[in-house]
RNA sequence: GCGCGCGUAGCUCAGCUGGAUAGAGCGUCGGCCUCCGGAGCCGAAGGUCGUGGGUUCGAAUCCCGCCGCGCGCACCA
């Protein structure tokens, strides 16, 4: 139990004895400024209203109530207009640092999740071109999500969806056919195929002697290439769905028999329409079209369906923010259906788009002009874990401007060389010191030595990351693992830069390995929860 | 026009489900290398949090209007 779970539970008992509502609960919250307190509450304030009592009195109410002794806290002040201000002791701060070391590469992790399953479905490109950059940003949120969540104890399964059969894939076909009859001379692309190189390279490769017909062999080819590039990445994937299997299975048009049955649908203008106003949608929705066919979104519920079929009472989506039309009637679907499934399912997370920069111009993305850049570009150019870093530094709701030249350019000077870096140092000094840390045994170690400002900041950083990992994976947001993780750097490199390790005397150079290898253990999870590499030396 | 998202330092962005004097990196200016790695550290300048109201002890944060930007609004996927 943490300093900030005991003291939260501390007050709530002192408030219920000073008559507050049963269902109060403390916020308890670090100030901005750190001088003024460890932790703080605005608890007094809070129930100033329900008790009729100035926020001052309560506090000085609460304050001579509570018992803190073992919590860590070495004095409670009011202040201000009436915030309690905790202040933890140094020696309760220090002795952390053993937990840290014994939970080692488990530090950070919680069982929230109870081991449910979860499915986490990002990319999704279908096979009929190289990933883009808005594909890298989705296996870089998807991947990190994905971990946050295997973090806090879900059973996550990681998945890629893709249309194997679709008029997209039809076009394919055609302009690779194009190359082919124009034997290496000017293709004559047909209206809506695909113009990138790529597509002529695919055609020269392609032998009219082998078993395989030119659309099969085309979704190979750009299967495996999307294949390396995830793997260039550092993405696996539990499990790759198919869209046709939903049709040679016949979960299509099972769904659709159940919605026909459950009276959610109806015939007009020759299409059979789904009541999705009913759920929220602004309009109703064609599923069968005049021509037969089902539109897009009616194999979309079939496939979704199927993850709960599968057990996933948790799906989330990861795709760009151009896809949003679709989480209404999609979801609108599932609930039509009347299996149970909830109304939030599935669970999107929606990123805006990326635009590329080089030289200093915007590189327009199309598939079809075959002018863009792709996720293995950007990995040659500033490398696995930078662009990892770069996608993972800001929160998917704003758009992302990646311009390459100043990625390339400042390579030296990126952000997560920095991260990287401190974690080489805490390392370093087990090198020189030619210390196996991983054998390193503190148990008898007097971890009261580590009393220095530097000291008692980095320390009580590295206690604030399971609420952090715990938070992120809570709100999807892996963005604050990167800033958590620089914040943390930056705390480890001010102590590195002050104070020694090595050579000093003891008990505080053995406090100081300790606090090294706490530290060095914090900065290596953050780095594995984001998929980036934790090096030894640099 | 409707829906979703976004307007915070010169630039790129944080700001944790309302808290105390608004934060970081880059850039600019000025310091620090006998040292466990200077890929680092310390300091300075830089803000009407798009704008106008509202809610309350308290608003960058919540609500409403307006302005600006992005995306989506097909019997395309």
């Amino acid at each position: 139990m943490s300093f900030s779970d005991r003291i939260r539970a501390e007050l709530k008992r002192a408030a219920l004895s000073i008559g507050a509502p049963e269902d109060v609960e403390p916020l308890l919250e670090r100030p901005r400024d750190p001088t003024l307190a460890d932790w703080a509450s605005n608890i007094a304030m809070v129930l100033a209203r329900p008790l009729r009592r100035k926020p001052a009195e309560i506090a000085v109410a609460i304050r001579d109530n509570v018992n803190l002794a073992n919590a860590g806290v070495d004095r409670i002040e009011i202040a201000g207009p009436g915030f309690l201000n905790f202040r933890l002791d140094p020696v309760a701060v220090a002795a952390t640092v053993r937990d840290i070391v014994a939970g080692n590469e488990n530090y950070g992790r919680a069982s929230d999740g109870g081991n449910a399953p979860v499915v986490v479905e990002f990319v999704s490109a279908n096979p009929t071109g190289p990933l883009h950059v808005g594909h890298g940003r989705q296996a870089a949120l998807g991947d990190a999500i994905s971990s946050l969540l295997e973090w806090t104890g879900w059973n996550v399964s990681r998945e890629f969806y893709y249309n194997d059969a679709g008029v997209q894939i039809d076009n394919l076909e055609l302009s690779v056919r194009a190359h082919i009859d124009a034997k290496g001379g000017e293709a004559v692309i047909p209206a809506g195929g695909y113009h990138g190189d790529y597509v002529r390279e695919i055609a020269l490769r392609f032998d009219g002697a082998m078993d395989e017909g030119v659309r099969e062999f085309a979704v190979r080819m750009l299967r495996a290439e999307q294949d390396l590039d995830m793997q260039a990445f550092g993405v696996k994937f539990d499990t790759y769905y198919l869209e046709s299997s939903l049709y040679t299975h016949g979960k299509v048009q099972q769904a659709v028999d159940r919605l026909i049955e459950n009276g959610q649908t109806y015939e007009s203008d020759g299409a059979l329409w789904l009541r999705t106003v009913e759920y929220g949608d602004d309009k109703d929705r064609v599923m069968r079209k005049r021509d037969g066919t089902f539109t897009y979104f009616v194999p979309d519920v079939a496939y979704h369906l199927t993850k709960w079929e599968r057990g996933f009472t948790r799906a989330i989506n990861v795709q760009g923010a151009d896809h949003h039309g679709t989480t209404t009637r999609v979801r609108a679907g599932l609930r039509a259906l009347d299996l149970g499934i909830p109304e939030g399912y599935p669970e999107y997370v929606l990123h805006q788009l990326v635009t590329v920069v080089k030289n200093g111009e915007e590189v327009k993305i199309s598939k079809r002009a075959g002018s863009y850049v792709t996720v293995r570009d950007l990995i040659d150019w500033v490398g696995r874990d930078a662009v990892r870093f770069f996608f993972l530094m800001r929160k998917g709701d704003s758009p992302l401007i990646f311009d390459v030249d100043l990625a390339r350019r400042q390579s030296d000077e990126n952000p997560v060389y920095y991260l990287q870096m401190a974690h080489a140092r805490m390392s370093g000094i087990f090198r020189v010191g030619e210390i196996d840390a991983s054998q390193m045994d503190i148990s008898s170690v007097d971890l009261s030595a580590l009393t220095e400002p530097e000291e008692q900041a980095l320390i009580k950083q590295l206690i604030d990351f399971p609420a952090e990992v715990r938070g992120a994976a809570a709100a999807l947001e892996p963005h604050r693992i990167t800033s958590y993780a620089l914040e943390t750097a930056r705390l480890a490199h001010q102590w590195y830069h002050k104070h020694h390790v090595l050579g000093e005397p003891e008990p505080i150079m053995s406090a100081r390995l300790a606090l090294a290898r706490a530290a060095q253990i914090v900065i290596r999870n953050t780095l594995h929860l984001l998929g980036i590499a934790a090096p030894e030396r640099m």
